[in-house]
DNA sequence: TTGAATAACTTCACCAAGAGAATTAAAAAA
DNA sequence: TTTTTTAATTCTCTTGGTGAAGTTATTCAA
């Protein structure tokens, strides 16, 4: 945050960094922090005169650059199962506002999902009284197959049409960048932004939910085109595994996402209907809650999908050779009682020189970090084109 | 080649060309070509003024630029199974002198691995009289796995130690850089660069032949460090299946890879043994042949390796989403066996979204083309490398 | 309180890379 | 020969950076 930090960082001149800032302040694209007075040091020095003043030093102290929050604003959707969460946020990344709709997505014909959306995003806007010309650009988080060079949203579990675009209409409505996005990817984003040891190299972040994606970051940024999300959860386990929502058989996600264990312990145990067979949080923990009293068809239930888990990181760790994969998503909520299956698995699925290269991670995130993804990601999108334009 | 064509497809200005390129031609880098009296020349206009001069237009004709072939050599070096193939080549590319050497590599320990290369390379700097100051670089491509960012020689199914660390004696001995890559890798960059349209976007290249690899090119250029290379022939297609020669069951390359294929064949056919379990390109075409000529229990092996073959592709293509994938190796001399069987099965184990947005392309390269392709990685680093040196 | 000591910034002179305009060079066409 | 056309160079100028020196704000020690 302070100049010093940025030169080292960056490895610029200590006068590039003084010029380069002092023209984002003119812009007020940054601003200088208010100088606290327990001003919290970096610890790089091995010195022992940590004095007892609280770690602060000899010399002029560094002034704290912060991105001003009032430049702008970003909204991120994310469009999933019976579901669409908004959320409004400054400069900074902070949230100013969020909403959750939930419906019966399968039921929406394009023009009605893009005037959702839109209506959406109108209610995030006033309801924060951002005025037009703040609002930077917006973000939507898909589940579902993205074309990365087109941006349209080719296939979702969610929806019942196919081949819609979504950007175009978004960006016609308001005016501005519109970043789509697959919501692995935002997952992946966000889980980099909070642990900087998994913003190093090359990070898959397999997600586990509704269904199972996988999002590729490398260095903390997504990748860009071709290549930054992935269907991992359409891998093939055996030709006549059973049913998928894709329509095809035997896909990792048929035996591992939440709807598949929902429907397969339906099969065999009571529990209340899913809404378009999409079971709800509370019936998920409902479902992890009787597998963990006991009932042996659930445990092997879970061990199946423990299987599925650990072929799912065999795969990726022997095609994309990763630095880091981060297991995340509401579905790694029940990863203790898939542990022993999975681990045994996995042992024999990769080739032991590979994973021993590969740092795996279990981070059971919520459902926000996905919009908090995305508002990362569209930033990054909108600091981008602004360099360009004013370079 | 001419500078015309460089100002535009670097989009740098006219002036800036001249100057690097003078620069350039002082160090002896580039130099002018000759001028031919037939000079080809682009066909991007539409102007029908196409006169009978054989492509002469009017105005000063552009001089061509060409890489002086005698700035330095480069050797490559390509260890597979039983085999290590050598070649040394002037800087612009074209082959001066090479070597085969067949040998049992499993009976290898390192030193004798270290120093059989060695010996390899002096052979080809000998027998080319190639001053020493003029070796630019070295570059290893293998059969098996290496670490993208140690560089190191993790496992290879040709020997019989692991973790080898080829590279730095290597380097000792030569005093130049060296550059380890898969070997798919390498066929991956030799195709790309064959076939300008599959120098677009990001395109995997799957090698099957003594393996199943796969090489990954982004613009024409391997992808540095983590995800370059890849393991596709070791992803599982079932907990159970054949065994492979990295000790684990079930692999694609159980399947799909030559030595499989032979190995299977000869538990219900005569055929002459293997050396080292590795069946000659005579074998193989042996194998094909009689394939060919009607036995239905070998039919029956090349549609199974299809169906393996199939799943390697639809992995790829859910895991990676490329924009093509190019079918590379010996093994596809009997694609035309597999093909009913693959095509049957791809079509169900990859999501039809997603398989329209790749194409996938076949081409059964010789073996010639790994030590091709490492010519042109070495290249470029050395390239690289002398852009930032002097600089 | 008052001056070192220290570290964060700033200013200034300079350099290098590239862009645009005008100039020179080499060939075909008139 | 002269004109036209295209290639390449030269010149000037802007830009984005560096290094060296100067300025400012703060702690510590006399």
């Amino acid at each position: 945050m302070p100049r010093v930090e940025l030169a080292r960082s960056t490895g610029l001149s200590f006068p590039a960094i003084s010029a380069i800032t002092s023209k984002l302040m003119a812009e007020d694209l940054l601003c200088e922090a208010v100088t606290e007075t327990a001003t919290v040091w970096p610890d790089d020095t091995d010195e022992e005169d940590t004095d007892g003043l609280n770690g602060r030093r000899r010399g002029r102290p560094a002034v704290l650059l912060t991105l001003n929050p009032e430049f702008g604003r970003v909204i991120a959707v994310s469009l999933r199962m019976n579901l669409i969460e908004t959320l409004i946020a400054d400069f900074s990344g902070s949230a100013l506002a969020q909403s959750r709709l939930e419906l019966t997505t399968r039921g929406l014909d394009a023009a009605a999902l893009c005037d959702l959306v839109i209506a959406q995003i109108d209610a995030m806007i006033d309801a924060t009284a951002t005025p037009r010309d703040r609002l930077l650009g917006i973000g939507i988080a898909l589940q579902g197959i993205v074309d990365s060079d087109t941006g349209r949203h080719l296939w979702s579990p969610a929806l019942s049409i196919t081949d819609v675009d979504l950007a175009t209409p978004v960006r016609q409505a308001f005016g501005v960048e519109v970043v789509m996005a697959n919501d692995a990817v935002a997952v992946a984003l966000a889980l980099a932004a909070a642990e900087p040891a998994l913003a190093q190299g090359l990070t898959a972040t397999i997600m586990v939910g509704h269904g199972v994606g996988m999002g590729v970051v490398v260095d903390g940024e997504a990748r860009d085109g071709a290549g930054a999300g992935s269907e991992i959860g359409h891998v093939k386990l055996a030709p006549n595994g059973p049913q998928c929502r894709c329509g095809q058989r035997g896909c990792i996600e048929a035996h591992l996402a939440d709807y598949a264990l929902y429907r397969d312990a339906r099969t065999f145990l009571d529990l209340p209907p899913a809404v378009s067979q999409q079971p709800s949080e509370a019936q998920m923990a409902l479902l992890r809650a009787r597998a963990r009293a006991g009932d042996p068809r659930l445990e092997q239930l879970f061990r199946q999908a423990g299987h599925a888990l650990a072929d799912a990181v065999a795969t990726t760790i022997s095609v994309l050779r990763p630095h880091h994969i981060i297991l995340a998503g509401p579905g790694l909520q029940a990863f203790d009682m898939m542990r022993s299956a999975y681990e045994e698995r996995l042992e024999r699925a990769v080739l032991p020189w590979l994973l021993k290269s590969t740092a795996i991670h279990v981070r059971p995130s919520e459902s926000a970090t996905i919009v908090d993804g995305m508002v990362r990601r569209t930033l990054r999108v909108v600091d981008r084109n602004h360099m360009e334009t004013t370079e």
